[in-house]
RNA sequence: GGCCAGAUAGCUCAAUGGUAGAGCAGUUGACUUUUAAUCAAUUGGUUCGGGGUUCGAGUCCCCGUCUGGCCA
């Protein structure tokens, strides 16, 4: 009959110091302490104050003995299983017992409806005084509140328009809310409040619960994903002594024990590639990096990096690893592999995904098959004649070119798209392209006008690489990492290494408009003291 | 970093320079199948902070804070 149970929920053992309190509601029985509330308390004086009516409710359950704050629950079921144990023609449904904040709150008189709130979404209830008796009238409608917590038993049934519901056996207040929840139509709109407070944005808007439960569900299918291929998860260290792996702008941080500063990871890159030299030949690492730069729709200061690297492949098995990876997880989570962005744009993420050279994209957008044999002011002025403003004359020559490309090629790539054999000056940790010097032997993934994805075949050549990154250290030579250039030169497999921006893949994949709206409490500058 | 916009009741929003309002929420009452439940009554304000103009400022001006958008 019931299912799961442990016990009856009236009867627990008192705690030390705590005299045995009843107070689950119902199942016929009056509470075997009456509550001594007053029959009618002044809220009135203080109803304008909606969080000391709340404490005002609170102090009178305590005075009665009940503590809400000590109350359990045993929760059987979750509100999206519920539809399923009641197939059609089925009019009552077997018991359960569920849990959640309570969300909407119709009071008519001698019964009830209630809506709770749990992880899985909404489930309705009904509280009638038929069932649940006095207290139904003195605890249930005169202390339970819109944002509460509450545990509700009893036998599934269905409405008369067909919603599945809990007809309550019993029920409890398991944990008292003082602070009203937002409007209940309106919502919560205030963008700095659904940031800041990104609890109530996750009570009151669906959508935001949907996006934010979605991104859980993509770094775990991402994590499926690459177990299935015997990769192994690693952790490697936040706190850098030298900023490297990408070029960024980093955090910096001091340590009183060492009395030295660190920087902020700004790239997974340089440990997982120890980790190749190690003989984890295929690893991967999920993890925040900062970056100390503009914070925009599209860039927080920290954000999730996924970095994937597997020995004795290249930048090729890497287009094949992310294709497949990114299917598989879209299939997994949402069903389908196409996505409709919020203009309407669908985004078909199935099949196989167009390749194109980075020069050949430059030529045809630039319309000049000598692109890459004009001098620098050359293109600086082709530049202005398409529209950019921004190019001048200190730019290295291949800031002109790449200003073409950010500007002007990418935010047009909607449909997946590898850009491959970038120029050699984009990156210094990449291997040469044979054949063409002035290339290497990458790609970037280009989906919804923005970049996802890099991946190389891995540089491993130390002497290579130290020259490589002596250029792009100029004559900061401190921001070279010896220790990483050490372990080089004692052998790293030939790999294929990857980064997959999560965020920016889960804003794809959720049709978010904002990098903010699928990071739950994005950075923000600190409120004032009032 | 620059430009633009915004900040008013717990929430969502109004208010020609002239007594700060509404809906929801709250409080009190009615109501045993509601779906933003309904009906009646009713409480609720340091208008982001600081200065200024004015007989009078939520409104106009200046400074600051935070937020959003566009640009860099």
């Amino acid at each position: 009959m019931v299912i799961g149970w442990k016990g009856s929920s009236a009867i627990r053992k008192p705690r030390r110091g705590q005299t045995f309190l009843p107070c689950l509601m119902g199942e016929g029985k009056a509470p075997l302490r009456v509550l001594n509330m007053s029959e009618k308390p002044d809220l009135n004086a203080i109803s304008h104050d909606l969080a000391a009516v709340r404490r005002e409710k609170l102090a009178q359950l305590k005075a009665a003995g009940e503590d809400p704050f000590r109350a359990e629950w045993d929760q059987t079921h979750v509100s999206q299983e519920c539809p399923a144990l009641m197939p059609e023609g089925v009019e009552e449904g077997p018991e359960v017992s569920v849990a959640g904040r309570v969300v909407a709150l119709r009071v008519m008189g001698k019964a009830s409806f209630v809506k709770i709130l749990d992880r899985g979404g909404v489930i309705q209830t009904y509280l009638t005084r038929d069932a649940l008796g006095d207290a139904y009238d003195t605890h249930f409608k005169k202390k339970v509140d819109l944002g509460d917590f509450i545990g509700v038993r009893g036998k599934l049934f269905r409405t008369k328009t067909g919603e599945v519901t809990v007809r309550a056996a019993a029920y409890r207040l398991v944990a008292k809310a003082l602070r009203p929840l937002p409007e209940k139509w309106a919502g919560l709109t205030d963008a700095e409040k659904i940031y800041r407070q990104r609890y109530l944005d996750l009570v009151v808007n669906e959508e935001s619960r949907r996006r934010l439960f979605a991104r859980s569900q993509v770094i775990a299918s991402i994590r499926k994903f690459l177990w299935s291929r015997q990769f192994t998860e690693v952790e490697t260290p936040a706190l850098h002594g030298v900023a490297g792996g990408a070029a960024a702008r980093p955090f910096v941080t001091h340590s009183n024990a060492l009395d030295c500063d660190f920087y902020l990871r700004i790239a997974l890159e340089l440990h997982l590639k120890r980790c190749l030299v190690g003989g984890m030949d295929r690893v991967f690492e999920i993890g925040r990096v900062f970056r100390n730069e503009g914070i925009s729709v599209k860039h927080s200061p920290e954000f999730t990096m996924l970095e994937v690297y597997q020995a004795y492949s290249d930048f090729r098995g890497m287009m094949e690893l992310v294709q497949t990876m990114i299917q598989t997880v879209c299939r997994e989570v949402f069903g389908t592999t196409s996505v409709t962005r919020p203009d309407g744009v669908v985004i078909e993420l199935g099949g196989t995904w167009r390749e194109a050279k980075y020069k050949d994209l430059i030529i045809e957008r630039t319309g000049d098959p000598q692109w890459f044999t004009r001098t620098k002011e050359e293109k600086i002025a082709a530049c202005h004649r398409l529209g950019l403003e921004e190019p001048r004359a200190d730019w290295e020559d291949h800031e002109v070119t790449n200003e073409v490309f950010g500007k002007l090629i990418e935010p047009h790539l909607l449909q997946p798209t590898f850009v491959t054999h970038l120029p050699k000056e984009l990156c210094p940790l990449a291997k040469v392209t044979q054949g063409d010097d002035s290339t290497i032997d990458v790609f970037e993934l280009c989906i919804n006008g923005q970049e996802i994805a890099p991946a190389y075949s891995e540089q491993n050549d130390p002497n290579e690489q130290r020259k490589m990154l002596e250029i792009q250290a100029g004559a900061e030579t401190q921001k070279i990492d010896e220790d990483f250039l050490l372990a080089l030169e004692h052998g790293m497999p030939p790999a294929g290494g990857l980064g997959v921006g999560i965020d920016r893949l889960v804003i794809l994949l959720t049709g978010a408009a904002n990098i903010r709206d699928v990071i739950l409490f994005p950075t923000l500058a600190p409120e004032l003291p009032a």
